[in-house]
Parts: structure tokens; C-alpha cells; sequence
DNA sequence: AGCGGGACCTGTGGGC
DNA sequence: TGCCCACAGGTCCCGC
């Protein structure tokens, strides 16, 4: 679900909440939410107990909790969340009950004690603790690629290649870490851009424009709270606000906002993909 | 190499 | 009201 502005969003909602905090106690609701080194029940509970956070901060879709160093060096130094599709991370007082898709909870004390709750209705989503070791040994994470927002122009041109569609290029997590279909469809509506063309036909300066209008489109909607379509909610239980400044996303069989011809629907890189056949003709 | 389809799951909304 | 079907923001795996 959340993509890169969601995550973001997420992340600078939790991080005055959580930095400093200690976890004092965990449960795990739903035994397949933890994965890796230690994602048995006992051993995740027993390597977060007792552990401060120091950061809370995202790569790609991943929302990031760094711990203090302790003297222990076989435990982890953080825990990395995917939310896929319909993954929430709240904080809420000490007296919140489980919620019926709560997944994985933590108890937190500094000064007041609160909880942080991972609830997920599809379970698609998974916590990971890690280490500096262990995340070498992670395929998704050593594979992904560059931010969207901090590639250059230049290098981005120079990963936007080949022969397959320039939609499923934007998609690809190894190409650009954080874009999926929302931002993808929005971005490639901006530039102009046909979402099945092959990105080697794509002229060079359209992939500038599209450089451009990436990153103008997700720092748009970072500023505007992310977007909210069903499930998505921010670290506060709000509501983003960019779902209301699409221009393709959800708007089949609508006009478009440039040339008002009816926007097309088409199934590309395995993805609902909405587009304007007279707009995005590259 | 790159695609299409299916799998992983539950919830929701539309049509009848 | 209720049932059935299609579809959903992501990723991985398989076979063609």
C-alpha cells in the first residue's frame, strides 16, 4: 500500500513519539509478521525488550526503527517495517486494547508509557529485525535502488533503459526504491509519457521531464500528507489529502484535465494502469 | 530477457 | 438485505 510519500509521512509523524522511548514489553498476534534472523516469537520479543530507539527514518517503502548500540553485539540494531498493502503503525496510549487486525504490538516507557501497534488486514506486511550483518544477507534490501528523490537527472536517464515498459522500470524496487502504481501512473501523465513504451525509445529529454516530474509529484505529495485511498492512514490516524490532486490515478473513464478526451484503462506491468492515449502519446 | 499469471490474504463496493 | 464477483497502494516465483 503506502508508497514512498506514505511512508515518509509515516515515519516524521512517529519519530517525536518513538526517538527515546524504550521497549518494555512486545506480542506477537500473528506468528508469520516477524521474518528473518529473528522472527521466531520468542527470540523477536526477547531481542527488542530493553532496547531505546534512537531513529526512525525510511528507505524505499521501508519504514526504519534504529536502536541504541548495547554492549550485546549479536542483537539487532533495528527493525525494518513493510507495509505492502494495507499496513498501519499507530501509537496510542497505555489502555488501547489489540484491534482485531493487530498483528504485532510494543509497549513503550519513558516517561509515559504508550504503545506501538503494527495492524495489517491483509498480512501481507512483515517486521524484520536486523543487523548490520544480517541486512548483507537481505536481497530486497541490497538490491534496492537509488531514492527517487536524491538521483540525479543523469543517472536517473541512466537507469531508465532497456527494453521493457517504462511503467514497469518505475515499478522495478531494483531500478528506484519507493514508486509504485499511484506515483507511477501520476508521473508518467506529467512527462507525457505512454506507460507501455519501451524506455529506449523514450526520447532523452523526456526522460529529463520525467526525472522531474517523479520528484516533483512526490514531494507534493509529501507535503500534502501522503495519499489516503482506503486503508492508508498516517502515524496520527489522519487522512492524507493528495488522493484529491490525481490527475490519472482512480479516474477511468473520466476526462482528462489536459485535452478533456475520456483517460484510458490498460492492465501494464501487471498493474491497473490509467492513462490519456492523446496526452501520453511518447 | 521480459511478460503474464498466480500466490499470498481480507475487506469493500457494485451489480443483481 | 444478501450473495457473488471483481478489485485493491506490493512483491515473489514460475513457466512460456
Amino acid at each position: 500500500m503506502p508508497e514512498l510519500p506514505e511512508v515518509e509521512t509515516i515515519a516524521r509523524g512517529l519519530r517525536p513519539a518513538l526517538v527515546g522511548q524504550t521497549i518494555i514489553d512486545s506480542h506477537v498476534y500473528l506468528a508469520k509478521t516477524p521474518e528473518g534472523e529473528w522472527a521466531d516469537t520468542t527470540s523477536f520479543h526477547n531481542a527488542v525488550i530493553g532496547r531505546t530507539i534512537k531513529k526512525v527514518t525510511r528507505r524505499g517503502k521501508l519504514l526504519l526503527i534504529y536502536f541504541e548500540d548495547v554492549e550485546n553485539t549479536s542483537l539487532p540494531i533495528g527493525m525494518a517495517f513493510h507495509l505492502k498493502m494495507t499496513g498501519r503503525l499507530f501509537t496510542y496510549d497505555a489502555h488501547e486494547k489489540k484491534h482485531k487486525h493487530t498483528r504485532v504490538s510494543f509497549t513503550l516507557q519513558k516517561e509515559n508509557i504508550s504503545q506501538l501497534f503494527f495492524d495489517d488486514a491483509r498480512t501481507f506486511g512483515y517486521v524484520r529485525l536486523f543487523s548490520q550483518e544480517s541486512l548483507q544477507d537481505w536481497p530486497f534490501w541490497t538490491q534496492l535502488g537509488p531514492e527517487p528523490l536524491e538521483i540525479c537527472a543523469e543517472d536517473f536517464c541512466l537507469r531508465i533503459r532497456g527494453r521493457r515498459a517504462i511503467k514497469a522500470l518505475l515499478l522495478d524496487q531494483h531500478v528506484l526504491a519507493g514508486v509504485g502504481n499511484i506515483y507511477a501512473d501520476e508521473a508518467l501523465f506529467s512527462a507525457r509519457i505512454h506507460p507501455n513504451a519501451k524506455a529506449d525509445d523514450v526520447p532523452h529529454t523526456k526522460l529529463l521531464a520525467l526525472h522531474q516530474a517523479l520528484q516533483a509529484v512526490l514531494l507534493q505529495s509529501i507535503a500534502e500528507c501522503g495519499s489516503s485511498i482506503r486503508d492508508y492512514r498516517d502515524a496520527h490516524g489522519n487522512a492524507g489529502a493528495f488522493q484529491n490532486l490525481f490527475r490519472v490515478y482512480g479516474r477511468s473513464n473520466q476526462p482528462c484535465m489536459t485535452c478533456q478526451k475520456i483517460l484510458s484503462t490498460a492492465k501494464i506491468a501487471g498493474r491497473t494502469t490509467v492513462f490519456c492515449e492523446h496526452c501520453q502519446n511518447q
